[in-house]
DNA sequence: ACCTGAACACCGTTCAAGT
DNA sequence: ACCTGAACACCGTTCAAGT
């Protein structure tokens, strides 16, 4: 059937929870999609505008359906990048977009309004900055322990304090959301 | 004469700022250096290793003369990213090196227990985290607006509020520590 | 409008062989 | 010990030509 940017799109998410990152390319998104390399660059304009896209596929749960309390968007926020291989490395070269980056503090500082926090906006440039880093910094290091989870034997603790629910995520997340509250 | 790590690392760092991340590769390191690709892998296993020995040369200042205040010490990691085109973007793909990480987190961790805060290793963490994601965010930001600097008149307002000495940077660092002092 | 074929100018990495 | 030559298996992107 026929290529459009939602079946492209698909294959990408697929090719990124299945392989990782490093194996979104072009040329294997072609290959998946049974056409040949050029045909991507007559629906993206180069793969940038395809990881742009993706990462907003990521982040559609949080347009969407946009959260309340600031605290809870922002679980949510690295729940969504937790959801794939590499999510988060993804959003981190695609929020190298100010549009996408923009949209984001948003949502965030739509959050924050509700909290009544006094510089909505400022929380949500801070908070934004806060999760993309640690999110990166412990999805880099809970990938690498799962390859040595065949090795090492039960550093089942030592990754569960790293993942999604770590507790040094949580406890930051608190403390910079009361710093912001005065 | 002789190829070292040092010498690499030199070149490492003159092609990044000069070209950016994105030509600091190990074929063109090469070429700077009148040597064959393949004399490369003699001193750097791979190109990981060598990402994570070039950050290391950008935060050298932070590890040699470590800074009492933590919010003075966050300030210079910022501008150690800054000084290097694409320096940002250099260490977060560094930092997803547990090791540097820890390191990183020690350097912080020690200003955080000179302040006094209740704990630093919290403070630490958290505060790496917001410097590498909105320095990473800034850079990329004050970056596609210099490709435009020719084209658009009179941005320098813009590009001030995202540039090593953003507002946004500042108020945002105050209140994440001013939210780790309880 | 949508895609193929084929090319261009690159990559990282390995490894026998040289000195 | 340190490096070259040459290859292997890839990349992103462009563009005439086909349908």
């Amino acid at each position: 059937m026929q290529l459009t940017k939602e079946s492209i799109i698909a294959a990408s998410l697929e090719i990124l929870s299945e392989y990782g990152l490093a194996d979104m390319t072009m040329r294997r998104l072609a290959a998946h999609l049974n056409v040949a390399p050029g045909a991507m660059y007559w629906h993206y304009k180069n793969k940038q505008a395809l990881i742009d896209a993706t990462a907003r596929a990521v982040l559609q749960p949080l347009f969407d359906a946009p959260t309340a309390a600031l605290e809870q968007a922002c679980m949510r926020l690295r729940e969504a990048m937790f959801s794939y291989r590499d999510g988060a490395e993804l959003l981190s070269a695609a929020l190298a977009n100010p549009a996408l980056r923009a949209e984001m503090e948003a949502v965030l500082a739509a959050s924050a309004r509700s909290d009544g926090l006094p510089r909505p906006d400022l929380a949500a440039a801070t908070l934004l900055s806060f999760v993309l880093g640690s999110s990166m910094m412990d999805q880099a290091a809970l990938q690498q322990a799962e390859l040595q989870e065949i090795t090492v034997a039960d550093t089942g603790d030592a990754i569960r304090t790293l993942g999604v629910d770590s507790d040094n995520f949580t406890d930051g997340l608190r403390a910079v959301i009361a710093g912001m509250s005065n």
